[in-house]
DNA sequence: GTATTTGCAAATACTTTGCAAAACC
DNA sequence: GGTTTTGCAAAGTATTTGCAAATAC
């Protein structure tokens, strides 16, 4: 369920390196396949199937995160740093949310449960600034 | 994104009723395919597809809730009501929380992020009680 | 030199959909 | 009776995988 294969020798190539690279420049949550359109941009013979196992690898020793809100595919996350997200219910768009951590959550969760809390997320849905200026224009 | 077809009007088949029974019956917050298995004890010849359908179709009208937990298939929970959830990393399960909800996140992040909140969730992850004496006893 | 990684294409896993027949109100 | 729902099978979408050639260290 965690990091596996972590003793497998991860050598850097130029994809996995511009993979990297262009995931940690954006701030928009990008998935599998808009990473690859981005990447193309640099490496136009890079295949989707090495865009995957870059970004599965790298999620796998925490150099990125790997995201889900619901829908179909997974969203990526260039900022290893745990953090809450927010997303516009109306045009689908990611953002990090700016509450801080709330890491007093996992010790209570963890009374009560009886589970051993490893981690915690939590997500907002709503509609976004821009959508609200534009459901008002209408 | 929230409920659609909403003016359509819903009839009680035997189907639909049956896959409602069967998974307010359980907290184990089952797959699509785990609601067919159960629901084809009663209806052997009930397909995979109107399992589909019907959870998709009772959880738009908040009869029930879809969960989503980052596994490739979702989950879900003859629950309507808002709680958090929390899963195990070794064997996979999904319990609910005990925690009570935290209305207060809801207004603490529409304040820092400019959003108009509808709704948030939390998630845990970790080991369960199960699994904890599992590992003590190997 | 040798193990990892790549590109390609085919396979997989889960879910959705089209359609004619059946069921509901 | 007219619309919704079903079972079936086929299609769709996102992701993963097998393999021989290329690459990194």
């Amino acid at each position: 369920m965690e990091g596996k294969d972590n003793n497998k020798i991860l050598r850097m190539t130029n994809q996995r390196k511009i993979i990297l690279e262009e995931l940690c420049k954006v701030f928009s949550h990008p998935t599998a396949n808009d990473v690859y359109k981005m990447v193309r941009k640099k490496l136009p013979r890079v295949s989707l199937g090495t865009v995957y196992r870059n970004l599965e690898l790298l999620s796998s020793c925490n150099t990125i995160q790997k995201l889900d809100f619901g829908e179909p595919h997974k969203r990526f996350d260039g900022n290893p740093e745990p953090h809450y997200h927010i997303n516009c219910t109306k045009c689908g768009r990611v953002d990090d949310s700016p509450l801080p951590l709330k890491p007093g959550l996992e010790e209570e969760a963890e009374l009560a449960s009886g589970y051993q809390i490893s981690s915690h997320h939590i997500s907002f849905s709503g509609i976004c600034p821009d959508c609200q200026t534009q459901v008002a224009a209408n």
